[in-house]
DNA sequence: CTGTTAGCGCTTTCAG
DNA sequence: CTGAAAGCGCTAACAG
């Protein structure tokens, strides 16, 4: 049999509050008498039962997290989903939080009444960008316990982190500008940005011309084949997913098409050092996933302690490029 | 403020063991009673208080996910991962169960002692090969609710499901000398299976070396310069990290050795098709992570259930060869 | 410093 | 079919 707070009372010769002060450090409880309860403690092998716990605090330690679906899986890509969850796991450890994953199936409405009001977590992380998600503004507006990564359109409220997009594709670009660059393609995997392509062509002799990743490996291939198939092509391209970086590079072989001699190439990486394993070398804007996820839970604990004033703000992260040697410095065209 | 069932009843003009009869479809209530009931839950928005639910059932409807540490990362391969995972939650998902996450540095004994013990979770799964877990062997003959993916050397106890490794790795180079292969290495992630290796070789003309997988990109790199650069370098490559098969390629690549003309290549899969998007395509073993983890969910929960009699079972999950392009067939040496 | 005791919100006998 | 009431195990005033 399980023994309760009520048995080490007994065995101890006190009473359960005193049991209960010596579990959670609360109250001051003489020497002696916490030895006696500890070895009581021991003895009966005891372990207070954490449903009790959780229901006389009224609080679960445990914070939820969701992750919006994307085009290529369930979790996203791959390595921004690991790292990320790893970066909030680490913290949670640290304050003895536990980590409940909510299946984006569901309804967010549902998820935020199910999880959130019932209790069942005390707080919520998004993993990615939750423009999608019916309710999210409003649950935001009445200042739920939510924190999410990215930035929605239009709309800047709530506590969130952010890796900045919008800058590290405007730094990349300018990038391959510097270095010479004037026929530029950028696939990615959001709206295409049409202003940042505007600032950097601007009186200059640059075209970019941005697409939306294709659903499949297969769809890409054939679009970078026709693209690079003819004569005036692209001499650099910024390719986001770095989870299809090897069928681009084989297709690019097919196509006798050398990196960076013949095209240079940006991608970008979600956990540090990805892109060194190539031959070459991938030049990488590098995406601090498993920091936001530690920035995240970081920020939602903070707010759940009352640490934070202002719930709407943004936490930036700097993604920076961490240059290898897939781009060809001073491109002449 | 909240609604909590009194309010419920109150308002209803019912019990509060009338409104926990609707809420749990426990027990007969008349239709009209119902709907009123139906009503007044949902005048006060009201939803059950999941730490009181949970208190009085004492049960959490929350299992547990533990992932021992591998070399590469604290998540292990990456593939590997996400699609156990994924597989896990889908059928969780189903069931309405939680997925809780726990930090596997954690010790062992304490993760038994604190999260299955106190309650906090109705079961265990370990989503691989727990050997270096300190006290698994003790749970599991205590027969612990857990489920663990893999087989311990020496150790058949408890439920787990399994991939075959094995069995696998048999066919695998089984596959190269059936192709005319004499000369085969294998990288592996696991302990030096010298039993596979002797049959295989047995009264043939076959060599077959295995090598513990390196613990750095680098370090592998240059060993496969070394091996390859020799007179009598290796036809036949089973290399199963297919994290680090682009930095293989790129190194093979630049002893100017192509595949799979100079040496044939096989990895391993977690994900069906991640071979397909290579040029040429490889040929993978699919080791179905997917399905190993809706497995271990599905065995878990019913053996919470009561639905399985024999505490000490394996199952079984095949793991298959998908032939694509790297490997050449015939080779005569 | 310690004990008494009233909850926490829901479930579940047990009567009726 | 419905209600009364006794817990579930722990926490936290409050009184001493």
């Amino acid at each position: 049999m399980i023994a309760t707070i009520y048995d080490v009372a007994k065995l101890a010769g006190v009473s359960t509050a005193t049991v209960s002060r010596v579990l959670n450090r609360t109250g001051k409880v003489a020497p002696k008498t916490e030895a006696i309860v500890k070895k009581a403690i021991e003895q009966l092998n005891f372990s207070p039962n954490s449903l009790a716990q959780n229901f006389a605090k009224m609080r679960s330690r445990t914070i939820g997290f969701i992750f919006p679906n994307t085009i290529n899986n369930d979790f996203g890509e791959n390595f921004y989903f690991t790292e990320f969850f790893r970066g909030i796991n680490k913290v949670l450890g640290q304050e003895e939080y536990s980590l409940l994953l909510i299946n984006s199936k569901n309804n967010f409405v549902n998820i935020i009444h199910e999880f959130l009001d019932q209790r069942k977590i005390e707080g919520l992380v998004i993993g990615a960008n939750p423009s999608d998600m019916e309710g999210f503004k409003e649950a935001v507006i009445q200042k739920k316990s939510i924190v999410y990564a990215g930035q929605v359109e239009g709309f800047d409220l709530g506590l969130h982190v952010y890796a900045q997009y919008n800058e590290y594709v405007y730094k990349t670009l300018q990038y391959f500008v510097d270095n010479g660059h004037r026929n530029i393609v950028h696939f990615g995997n959001y709206e295409n940005k049409m202003a940042i392509r505007d600032i950097l062509q601007d009186g200059k002799n640059v075209i970019i011309n941005y697409y939306k990743e294709s659903d499949t490996i297969e769809e890409m291939q054939e679009r970078i084949k026709i693209m690079f198939s003819k004569k005036d092509r692209p001499t650099a391209l910024f390719y986001e997913s770095f989870d299809r970086i090897q069928p681009l590079l084989s297709t690019l072989n097919e196509l006798n098409l050398k990196v960076p001699e013949d095209v240079s190439l940006i991608s970008v990486e979600h956990k540090k050092g990805l892109g060194a394993g190539y031959i070459p070398q991938i030049t990488n804007v590098y995406v601090p996933a498993y920091e936001m996820g530690k920035k995240a839970a970081r920020v939602l604990l903070d707010y759940l302690n009352g640490d934070i004033e202002e719930y709407n703000q943004q936490f930036n992260l700097e993604s920076v490029i961490i240059e290898r040697d897939s781009v060809i410095k001073g491109a002449v065209h």
